[in-house]
RNA sequence: GGCCCGUUGGAGAAGUGGUUUAACUCACCAGCCUUUCACGCUGGCAUACAUGGGUUCGAAUCCCGUACGGGUCGCCA
């Protein structure tokens, strides 16, 4: 048999057939219901936040019912492959939590199913290809990019579908004489599959979010097997998912167009063919038009933006999860503290058209999650934190001041009621900075002396401050000490409050709220702090002196 | 352009023919609380069912057309 002769003289290394194939990968034994998923990253870039949204639903699912949830590189592009990609992308979904139960692992691999790596799994593709030469369900196809970009312009002028098909496909016409006549003379060649489908047909196929899809079946003879000898993504998905026994394909929506490819090329080989579930993109809003997340041109695509800023990557996931299943947010403001991988994800509860991602609701997720954490947790995250970001100042800062530090961060921590004002890391030591006096000192000199209300003349603060150095009370509590603080206000004549002031302006120089304002100014050089008898008492009351006195002597000049 | 998917207030989104004068969350605004901020509470904003036909006693919900948005048409994935 002739056929028989082109598939050896081109694959003349492998001897294995599709039924060695199926005993090395046997169908894998499942609970009922239980779902095989797999994350397929390709290594061209950091992990995109769609990729990570793809991610946690694989995961979730594949969780649910003691499923398998596989990661495997697709580094089949050698041209855009990016150096060190392949390990950051492990790495972060490690970090994230959405750990794999086989796969592809980096330095090594776990699972019987493998290679996980598409450039190891030459022979795979090779013995399937081969055979497909044999059934003539693939052909060599010898058409330069010179030949298909002249197909291409003509397709254009006769305004055609443009591509590689029916009278088009120039190469499927080859006999296998001829076909073997140009391998043996060593001509270039890839492997495209011959398409046995009408253009006309409509044929019916299944996503589990949208159901059945009616759309024209495929005719396109694809490139199968490129230049380099590495399959394409579609004959990679083929073999692939097929051996590794993936029963539920996961992806972004912009594959749902080559879907009847997909089903063809399993059809032909007669494999099962899997479930698909495909995702709503994510998008975001760019000069009033919606467009899907580009990792060239925003910077929130990249899922290490967040990472940078130190959001915590729970809230990430919230958020993602929040887009995902419209029920999630009342299951999460009772399961705050739960891992998310327990929320019952579900496909009926996804909408399907793509979110906008909005920073404001993921800046929500993560001021509610730090607020629900106890002080130590988050003095161990901006410990990490800082560590990751080579911050050696802080970390060290952190090392040396750590009870301190926890006192700080305790400030209204707790309770029903907790302060929310952090967002992510990045934003932590910023607010609290002014307890270490090295900060202090210099803020005060540039933002805080220029905070006091111009109302007042410098002399009345200084003499108010004076006072208050002397006649504040702590050790007894924010009551009596805010006590301590109204005598000296009401000596100066201050009204105690503003609804008494705001009657009878004229019969005072301010309120209360006045004088608290300067001490506040003069302690921590801004208008705005925790709650301020908690702020003094960290300090100390000799620390707060010093600072009235610096203020004081600023005034003075 | 062909094909596919989608379309409820600024964002996410509930709703599957009558309980809808359309939930809830974020954002925003106001008031209360309060020594500031944050928190919390109360209220509000937002002319929200793309549009035109049809089916029906009745449509956000079903059907058709149109518009708009997105995706895809590679030896990229």
């Amino acid at each position: 048999m002739k056929r028989r002769e082109l598939a050896h003289k081109m694959f003349p290394d492998i001897s294995d057939t599709l039924s060695d194939l199926e005993q090395t990968y046997p169908k894998r034994y499942l609970e009922r219901g239980a779902y095989v998923t797999r994350f397929a990253p390709s290594p061209t870039g950091f992990l995109h936040t769609g990729s990570l949204f793809t991610a946690l639903i694989s995961k979730s699912v594949a969780m649910r019912k003691n499923g398998v949830f596989f990661v495997r590189l697709e580094d089949t592009d050698t041209k855009r492959e990016v150096e060190g990609a392949a390990d950051s992308l492990l790495s972060d979904l490690a970090l994230f939590g959405l750990n794999p139960d086989e796969g592809f692992l980096g330095t090594e691999e776990k699972g019987l199913y493998g290679p996980y790596r598409q450039s190891d799994r030459a022979a795979i593709y090779r013995t399937v290809i081969k055979q497909m030469i044999v059934d003539n369900k693939a052909y060599p196809c010898f058409c330069s990019n010179s030949d298909l970009d002249n197909l291409r312009k003509r397709q254009e002028k006769e305004k055609v579908v443009p591509g590689y098909y029916g009278r088009y496909a120039k190469c499927s016409t080859l006999t296998v004489d001829q076909a073997l006549k140009k391998v043996n003379a060593g001509e270039d060649y890839v492997v495209r599959f011959r398409s046995k489908g009408n253009h006309q047909n409509k044929i019916v196929v299944s996503d589990l979010l949208r159901g059945d899809i009616e759309i024209a079946e495929n005719d396109h003879h694809i490139v199968i097997l490129k230049g380099d000898g590495l399959p394409t993504y579609h004959f990679a998905h083929l073999c692939d998912d097929h051996f590794m026994r993936t029963t539920l394909v996961t992806r972004g929506e912009e594959w749902l167009s080559s879907l009847p490819l997909h089903v063809e090329l399993f059809k032909s080989m007669n494999f099962d063919l899997p479930k698909y579930a495909h995702l709503p993109l994510i998008n975001k809003l760019d000069d009033g038009k919606k467009r899907k997340l580009s990792k060239r041109y925003d910077e929130e695509a990249a899922v290490s933006y967040f990472i940078n800023l130190g959001y915590p990557l729970e809230a990430i996931l919230t958020y993602l999860m929040s887009i995902a299943n419209y029920n999630f947010e009342d299951w999460w403001r009772v399961n705050k503290r739960t891992d998310i991988l327990k929320f019952p994800f579900q496909f009926e509860n996804m909408s399907l058209d793509g979110a906008l991602f909005d920073v404001e609701k993921l800046n929500f997720f993560a001021r509610e999650f730090i607020a629900v954490l106890t002080a130590e947790e988050v003095l161990e995250r901006l410990r990490d934190f800082s560590e990751a970001q080579n911050d050696e100042k802080l970390t060290k800062l952190i090392t040396d001041n750590e009870a301190y530090f926890i006192k700080i961060l305790n400030i209204e921590r707790g309770g029903l009621k907790p302060r929310k004002d952090f967002t992510y890391f990045a934003d932590i030591y910023e607010q609290i900075k002014f307890f270490f006096d090295e900060e202090y000192y210099p803020l005060f000199d540039n933002v805080g002396i220029n905070l006091f209300n111009p109302k007042f003349s410098k002399e009345l603060i200084i003499n108010l401050l004076t006072s208050l150095k002397t006649n504040l009370v702590y050790r007894r509590g924010n009551e009596v000490w805010f006590d301590s603080l109204k005598k000296v206000a009401s000596a100066f004549n201050f009204a105690l409050t503003g609804r008494e002031y705001r009657a009878n302006p004229a019969l005072y120089l301010g309120m209360t709220g006045d004088v608290a304002e300067m001490l506040r100014i003069a302690i921590v050089s801004s208008k705005q702090s925790p709650n301020m008898y908690e702020v003094l008492t960290i300090l100390g009351k000799k620390r707060v002196n010093e600072r009235i006195d610096y203020a004081i002597e600023k005034l003075s000049k």
